[in-house]
DNA sequence: GACTTCACG
DNA sequence: ACGTACGTGAAGTCC
């Protein structure tokens, strides 16, 4: 049986209709008419492959109603990973599968195209590009399935305004509002668009982002996922531009892109049903359906809209950070009385420990190298000056190379601006990530460090920088999740969380907490929310276990529900062997269980951080689409720029001012309702660093 | 590519 | 006796 496009079918074949929108079935007695309609198109390579499966008798070829699920059993494949991956012998190659798959390469096909798109109310598409950046490549074409085994290629012209007017005549059709769009990886193919002026609308559905919440162990790719859930291994891309070094799409026979490209729809479009069941089996239909997917188009546009910085003012700080670290270099070579590479961990542990003896059991690395990170040389700061020094130069040398250096070397030229990108779909927390650079380790936290944060700027114009902040975020969601009365009642009468946990274990008034009191409490709040352990809160406060142990002892005295939540925390972790969030977003523990201490114990600090540091990863995400979506239909021009874990960057339009905190701080706090107040704290400013509260 | 270090939340 | 705080990405060295 093969699968053809409605308009296809119906002017040519003239045959019966199925119930599903957009297909029909071709049926045997159809044959003869469907043999006419490819030799008219000139698809005969095509035609003669699928034809010999209709002329000589084939096993694969059975109706999908009596066929044996291709689909693996997922039960199996939780139980053992490895198993999901098929036995190479029983692969099936290309030619072995009936598909039909058609190169609009005519201005009959593209129209014919065209009309089969216009009463879909899903597809899925798959660009092909000259490269990997959104910003810089070119679509060469543009394949698009709507039922199984079927798929068009649509190749693109390469002039830019060939390219532009063909777009444009897809545009109705990805910027359709009532239509899903199927992709895999389909960011990607938002975001070329996006930058070729097209902005993909409707909802969508990333089947490779549903395989990172369906089986999130295992590998993602396109090819990986269809050998594993279709037994169904799809042309690899090496076969077309081998390694991409020197060939792109563009230099391959369009024939041959439009098979690939084709067949890469189809399969993705295949994945869609199998992957919206396998969710709701996983118990992941929100997160998909109401977190991510809603996502994926405001960090499209997050991505698009990019972040100027002040590049001359970064080149400045540079120079005063080399001539700061040459002369702390020459300082340290004084100092150690030898010259070597200071960059160097190894040669520098050398130095330091074998050379100068600066310590008598010096502390090793897991690889046995000497240790010298920050920890370690602050502790022989206090008596040697070489140590002092290096903590200087390693400030300054990483602010130089990773910041002031790097990011105006990421400025996008066309723009000015530096674009992002961000992932949704990698963490274990459910977190996004930024790369290329990313944007969410500016430094803040040392005053070197603010000079880089002051360089992000907003655009000229009536424009200033609004920060959003969520106030301890992670705290309050733990004190929901545990619903802990008396850290519950901390937050309801608004109460600074530290003063207050420190007023509460020393029995004190809160005006008599020292800074060093509530120093020890902000660490064990800290400490609660990775799963605190007393060797790692001792080591942090620079205290000894013991003591340490004594603390933790009291805070759970203080707050019994935050005790009480962590046991069950890591006995239903446990039995089940994951946790999940409050939307219910799931880490699998596979060391839950394991017989040894150490492994187990960071398990269950995962078990109890992964709901807490993930739930509010959902929250966030969710606050973002909405926002996104009410600036939008109010037609602001106040534009989200920035997402860094519990803050939010925008790009404020200043006669909106009042209008966008509302929103903003409304949308943030009603995000994820979770039975205790939210605190959203707001800046403004004309950096950076100014608009950080 | 592994390892170390360090920037952020 | 174990040798851990949770989650990331990037730059640099060294094999």
């Amino acid at each position: 049986m093969v699968l053809l496009s409605k308009k296809l079918a119906t002017i040519r074949c003239d045959a019966p209709i199925s119930p599903t929108m957009g297909e029909m079935l071709v049926h045997p007695p159809n044959l003869p008419a469907l043999r006419e309609l490819f030799e008219e198109f000139e698809f005969r390579s095509l035609a003669k492959r699928v034809f010999a499966l209709y002329d000589t008798p084939n096993p694969l070829l059975v109706d999908p109603a009596s066929a044996p699920p291709t689909v693996l059993n997922s039960e199996a494949q939780d139980a053992d990973p490895t198993k999901g991956v098929t036995n190479p012998d029983s692969k099936r190659t290309i030619g072995d599968t009936e598909h039909a798959y058609v190169h609009a390469d005519t201005p009959e096909k593209r129209q014919t195209l065209l009309d089969s798109l216009k009463p879909l109310k899903a597809f899925c598409f798959d660009l092909e590009t000259t490269g990997l950046d959104p910003k810089t490549c070119r679509p060469i074409g543009v394949a698009f399935s709507w039922s199984a085994h079927t798929g068009t290629y649509l190749p693109l012209p390469a002039g830019p305004a060939e390219l532009a007017s063909t777009l444009q005549q897809l545009q109705p059709f990805l910027e359709n509002p009532d239509v899903e769009k199927v992709g895999h990886n389909l960011k990607y193919d938002v975001s070329v668009l996006r930058w070729n002026g097209i902005r993909v609308q409707g909802p969508m559905f990333d089947t490779m982002i549903a395989h990172t919440l369906i089986d999130p162990e295992l590998r993602h790719g396109m090819d990986d996922v269809s050998e594993m859930v279709l037994n169904y291994k799809p042309i690899p891309i090496t076969d077309l531009i081998g390694d991409g070094k020197d060939k792109t799409m563009a230099d391959v026979e369009p024939a041959r892109v439009a098979e690939y490209a084709a067949e890469d729809a189809d399969v993705t479009w295949q994945f869609r049903d199998l992957f919206e069941a396998r969710l709701a089996d996983k118990g992941q239909t929100k997160v998909f359906f109401e977190i991510e997917m809603p996502l994926l188009p405001v960090l499209v546009e997050m991505e698009h809209a990019g972040i100027r910085i002040n590049t001359d003012a970064l080149a400045e700080f540079s120079i005063q950070l080399g001539s700061s670290i040459a002369n702390l270099e020459a300082r340290v070579r004084e100092l150690a009385g030898e010259e070597f590479n200071l960059n160097s961990p190894k040669q520098l542990g050398e130095i330091l420990f074998d050379k100068l003896k600066l310590k008598e059991k010096p502390k090793k690395t897991r690889t046995g190298q000497y240790a010298t990170d920050e920890a370690t040389l602050e502790e022989l700061a206090a008596n040697h000056e070489i140590a002092q020094a290096l903590v200087k130069f390693r400030a300054a040398s990483k602010l130089k190379s990773t910041y002031a250096d790097a990011l105006p070397q990421a400025v996008f030229s066309r723009t000015g601006r530096i674009h992002t990108t961000y992932n949704q779909a990698v963490t274990a927390t459910g977190r996004l990530q930024s790369q290329n650079p990313n944007l969410q380790n500016i430094p803040v936290r040392s005053d070197l460090g603010q000079e880089i944060r002051k360089a992000f700027v907003p655009r000229d114009g009536p424009f200033k920088l609004l920060s959003a902040d969520y106030s301890q975020i992670e705290l309050r969601i733990i004190a929901g999740l545990s619903q802990d009365p008396g850290l519950i009642s901390a937050f309801e009468k608004g109460k600074d969380i530290h003063t207050a946990t420190a007023a509460a274990v020393h029995d004190v008034m809160e005006p008599m907490v020292t800074p060093e009191m509530r120093r020890t409490a902000k660490m064990v709040n800290f400490g609660i929310i990775y799963g605190i352990s007393a060797f790692g809160l001792s080591q942090r406060l620079g205290i000894a276990r013991r003591q340490s142990a004594d603390i933790i002892e009291n805070y759970f005295a203080l707050y019994p529900g935050i005790k009480n939540y962590m046991d069950n925390t890591i006995a239903l972790a446990r039995q089940r062997g994951y946790v999940e969030t409050l939307t219910g977003r799931r880490r699998c523990l596979r060391d839950i269980n394991s017989a040894n201490a150490v492994v187990r114990g960071s398990a269950e600090r995962n078990a109890i951080n992964t709901p807490v540091q993930g739930t509010a990863a959902d929250m966030i995400k969710i606050a973002m689409a909405r926002i996104d979506s009410e600036l939008r239909t109010r037609g602001l021009k106040t534009r989200m720029l920035l997402q860094v874990h519990d803050e939010l960057l925008f790009e404020l339009f200043e006669p909106e001012t009042t209008i966008v905190r509302e929103l903003v701080e409304r949308q943030m706090r009603e995000a994820l309702p979770i039975g205790v107040p939210i605190v959203v704290e707001m800046g403004i400013g004309p950096d950076w660093l100014q608009a950080h509260p």
